[in-house]
Parts: structure tokens; C-alpha cells; sequence
DNA sequence: GTCTATACACCGATAGAC
DNA sequence: GTCTATCGGTGTATAGAC
């Protein structure tokens, strides 16, 4: 009898073309801005009419939805990683969360919005591509949990404090560092406030 | 001779008309989302057909401009009448100053959406509608600095901390006010830090 | 799986009659 | 100042040949 081969190489190829698609919606999205990413745009940055797409997405949120999944999958790579090497302190765990978050969500403006923002009105995340986000706010909050930060209402503000520095940042100064250098002051603030 | 009337009812009316439409796109702008917002959903409240607009508003960009200006007009009247009457201690200066501008942003999501992130992309405001803007920041800024808050970087840090809550309460509480109980304390925080 | 062709629904804006 | 009629464009999505 014949075996199956032990690498397929059609799904392989599907794969890579999807990525390829993904890839060149991300390009898309960063120059036009994530809102105005149209599949005309994808096609011709991966050499297809649009409705070829169509035979790798069941429909332009379906894409947006690959796109959320994985770019809070980097997210979730990215705090793991810096999770497993932490330094002793708890100021420095503290400015060191922050800061990776910081950069990450700084790095780029349309990932940025497509995670936090609601910026495409009409799209809801599946619960697939929502669960690496609930998972990286998972690890963000039992980080907090070991330097003894449990109250919910703590959690709430260093949160809000990163995230209003990472807006102002991306709004008033793009690019640039004028926010990011009040990083470690405002952590070492919210610090003080915790009594840690 | 014959002297001018001193009432002009034509322009008087053609103002009413203004104001009508200008009022019938905030309303469209509130229920569909101000980036879905469309000269035909505005038309159809006024009673109109889309390009007897046209006759009002040279263009729909032109329409967003005039409602940037009336946002922050209405904002600068909200804060000038809040430091008309400020308490006497510095820390309730800030607090006032920090609830009020919360409060007025969480009233109305496709305002703030307007006034301080840039959801339309194509949209860049007039010098005049602007104006307002500019008025606002500088009152605030004044009223910090009688405070003896002058450096640029602690105004940074204030405006962040305050931007990050409300944007905080609009995107996941909405409505709620789990962030804007936080807001006192975090304004304690920000006062503590800067020796206040 | 990709193509051509096209359907279908929108949009902003203009021309010209009244 | 408002209307009707329409232009020229955008977009997502489907049907069917290859």
C-alpha cells in the first residue's frame, strides 16, 4: 500500500502563500494606514487580482482577524521573553515591563491601532485570534501579582499610565522620544504610589 | 436714501441653516461612527438632498473642520468656566482641572475622536478652527504654571497621565466610570511626584 | 488556485433647471 | 438655495472559465 508522504507539500505552499498575503496586507496597512487597507492594494503587492484572495480568506475581516492573532502573538513572544529574564528589583521588573510594551507598541503605528484601537469599526476579533492577547494580559497581571500589586484598581492605573505615555508618543511626537524619556519617571511614580 | 436694515434675516437664516446641519452630522456622527459618517446620513436629517449641502460647506472636509472648531470652542468654554472658579488648594486645582476635561471627553466619543486622534485620515483642521485648540492648551498650561508647574516635561506628564485614563474609560468601559474613579488619585500621584 | 468579468452598493462632487 | 440627474470613482464580493 502507499503511505501518505510525510511532508505536504500543497499545504505547504498554502501556508506560505497565506503568510505572504499577511505579510503584504502589514506593508499595506503601515502606508496607507490601517483603516484605508483595501484588498486591491494586497493583491497587487502580491502579484494577484483581488479575488484571488478569496481562495485564502473568506472575506477582508477575516484578514484583519489574522492580523490581530498575530500581532498580539508577537506581543505575547515579546513579554515572555522579557518576563524570563527580569531583573531583581521590583522597580526594575516594573520599568522593565513597561518599557518592552512601550517599545513594541511604538515600534508601529498601524499595529498599534489594529491591537488597541478600534480604529476598523465594523471587525470583531474571533475568540482565536483574541486568546494571545488574553494571554499576554495573563502574564502582564501575574507579573504585577509576584511584586505583591493584586488590587484591581493598581492594575488599572499602570496600565492607563503606559498607555496614555504610548498615545501621547504616537500622536504629538512620531518617531521620536519625547514621551518614551518620561517612561521610568512615571513608573517609578506609579511605584511610590503602590508603596513599593 | 435708503439706509441698510439693521438686521440682515438672510444671513440670518442662512446661519440657522448652518448650525442645523452642523448639529444633524454630530447626530449622524454619534450613531454611525464619525469616520462612517456620510453627506447623504446628514442630508436625509435636515430634510435635504446631499449636494443642497454644498450651498453650506464647500466640501465634507470642510464640514469636519467646522465641527473641530465647535468641539474645542465648546471645550475652551468648559475649562475657561472651570478656572473661574478654582479651589484654593493646588492639588484641587489640578483635580478641577483634570475632571472637568475627563468628563467633557467621555460625554461624547465621536467628539474626542475628532479632537485629539486623527480617525480622519484625509481631514487636516484650519488655522482657524484650530485656534480654539491652541486657546485651550495655553489656559491650561497658565493655570499649571501658577501652580509653579512650568517644565515642559511635567505638563507631558500630566497630559499623558490624564489621556491615558480617559482613553482608558472610552475603549473599555464605556459609559461606566471604573477609570474616572481612578482619576483623583492618579491627579495625587502626578501632584506628589512634582513636589506639590 | 488564479484568472476575467461583473455585480452591487456605496461615496463625494458637479451641472444645470427652477 | 434647493432640486434632479448624473459623473467618476471606490470598495467588497461572486460566478464561471481555465
Amino acid at each position: 500500500m502507499l503511505g501518505k508522504p510525510n511532508r505536504d507539500r500543497v499545504a505547504e505552499r498554502r501556508s506560505a502563500t497565506r503568510s505572504e498575503i499577511l505579510a503584504a496586507a502589514w506593508d499595506a496597512a503601515r502606508e496607507c494606514g490601517l483603516a484605508n487597507l483595501t484588498l486591491r492594494e494586497v493583491a497587487d503587492r502580491v502579484g494577484m487580482r483581488p479575488p484571488s484572495l478569496y481562495s485564502h480568506f473568506d472575506s477582508k475581516n477575516a484578514l484583519y482577524d489574522a492580523m490581530f492573532g498575530q500581532a498580539w502573538s508577537e506581543c505575547l513572544a515579546v513579554m515572555t521573553e522579557c518576563v524570563r529574564n527580569l531583573p531583581d528589583t521590583p522597580r526594575g521588573v516594573l520599568r522593565s515591563l513597561a518599557a518592552t510594551f512601550f517599545d513594541f507598541c511604538v515600534e508601529d503605528l498601524a499595529r498599534f491601532q489594529l491591537m488597541n484601537q478600534r480604529i476598523v469599526i465594523d471587525f470583531e476579533p474571533s475568540a482565536d485570534s483574541y486568546a494571545p492577547a488574553v494571554e499576554t494580559l495573563d502574564l502582564f497581571r501575574n507579573t504585577l501579582a509576584e511584586l505583591g500589586i493584586r488590587d484591581q484598581q493598581d492594575v488599572d492605573l499602570c496600565v492607563a499610565l503606559t498607555g496614555g505615555l504610548i498615545d501621547a508618543q504616537l500622536a504629538n511626537d512620531p518617531g521620536g522620544d519625547r514621551w518614551r524619556r518620561l517612561l521610568d519617571r512615571a513608573v517609578d511614580m506609579f511605584a511610590e504610589n503602590v508603596g513599593l
